[in-house]
DNA sequence: ATGAGGATACGTATTTATACTTATTGAACC
DNA sequence: GGTTCAATAAGTATAAATACGTATCCTCAT
């Protein structure tokens, strides 16, 4: 079987030096290198970057999240998997759209460890029964207290918008006058608390009405 | 226990009235009713709204995402179960997003159905194990390919717009002057083939460079 | 050292969006 | 029958974004 190299980012050198020992028993880990925060990270990847990555997503300077996204810009074949906390729940989908490979939580035993490690390094994924659910809480969740305030004619005016419409050109698509669509553009960002197109981009988006 | 009323909307007059055979041998299914489509659906709602709905996602007319939305918008207690074939993987985290409580596939076995019906009937959720893994694979695919063209500044305008913030605030933060912000942005409407604001928000939500 | 490309900056002009205000119509609800 | 509210429309004014052109400085790679 391969040896594999593995990076530990996390903030916290406790956890960093228990996980370590873990996988110092595991006969298929080469060596462990640990980084503490972005520099060292960044510096962990540079002459031959590991095999597989294990980043915290909490951590004081730069989050994994964004650790992540940036890393993979720069070496898109990198494997990382995200560890998380209960209270983490918020961020597992930015985490997983930033390209984590996998997921487990902090508190898991080190077989989920090792499930994780074998199902990544062979190409695959590996996300913990919990944290899909969560996920799936998170998504469904994040929208339907608040269910869009917006009546119909906003709802396909934001829509619009999205799509890149001016509001003179939804006015000649919608048989409307501009200054209609002015009107509803107004009270869109009234009610939507945004500032501009962006933010009204951005709520149509979290909310479900359009699919990015 | 309960009897629940469930309502079929699937524009297949086979796979409905399938489903309804199956249905119609639980002894906790009080009545079965069936729309192939919009109006029907709709119809379905309006003296007693059904206990349950199972949805199909693609219909020709309006698609199971959009009635989902627009149904929950009117009456915010429904229950939805989305009925997803192989090929809709594209649809799962829109149909989530939408509001459904449970996914199941359509060749799954009807003890699937029956346990999804369980759950969503007790308040909670019902995602079949290779609904979840696709949709992660849904959620992890959608970007890393043309690793975004765009320079770190670029990027770091981008996500400043997508914020809300106008060309002036993000001169000033960034200690530029607007004239440079205007120019990147006249870049990135270039680079990322966006017609405006709105066209630049979507390109960095898809490209992930930016969480919504 | 030469060239390519990123980052910076300015000028000018036009188009869009945003802010604040007012008004009419029709449908839904008591 | 009166009220509420969505949808429609307009006036006026300012702010922001978009379009097109030009230019300098710096770094990196050939």
């Amino acid at each position: 079987m391969d040896q594999y190299s593995i990076l530990l980012v996390d903030d916290h050198t406790l956890f960093r030096q228990g996980l370590r020992l873990l996988l110092e028993n595991l006969d298929y880990i080469r060596e462990i290198h640990e980084a503490d925060g972005e520099e060292a990270f960044l510096k962990a990847l540079h002459p031959t970057p590991p095999d597989l990555i294990f980043m915290d997503i909490e951590m004081p300077e730069k989050d994994g999240i964004t650790l992540t996204r940036e890393a993979l810009n720069k070496y898109p074949d990198l494997r990382v998997v995200a560890l998380s906390m209960y209270g983490d729940e918020h961020y597992y989908s930015s985490m997983i759209k930033a390209g984590a490979k996998g997921f487990i939580l902090k508190n898991s035993g080190i077989t989920d460890v090792e499930s994780a490690i074998q199902q990544v390094m062979n190409g695959g994924h590996y996300f913990s029964r919990d944290v899909l659910n969560k996920l799936i809480r998170g998504l469904s969740s994040t929208k339907h207290q608040p269910t869009t305030a917006l009546t119909e004619r906003e709802t396909e005016v934001i829509s619009l918008i999205c799509q890149g419409l001016s509001n003179k050109d939804i006015a000649t698509k919608l048989f409307l006058s501009k200054r209609t669509i002015d009107k509803h553009r107004e009270n869109l960002l009234i009610k939507t608390n945004a500032k501009n197109t962006a933010g009204l981009v951005m709520y149509a988006i979290k909310k479900g009405i359009v699919v990015p």
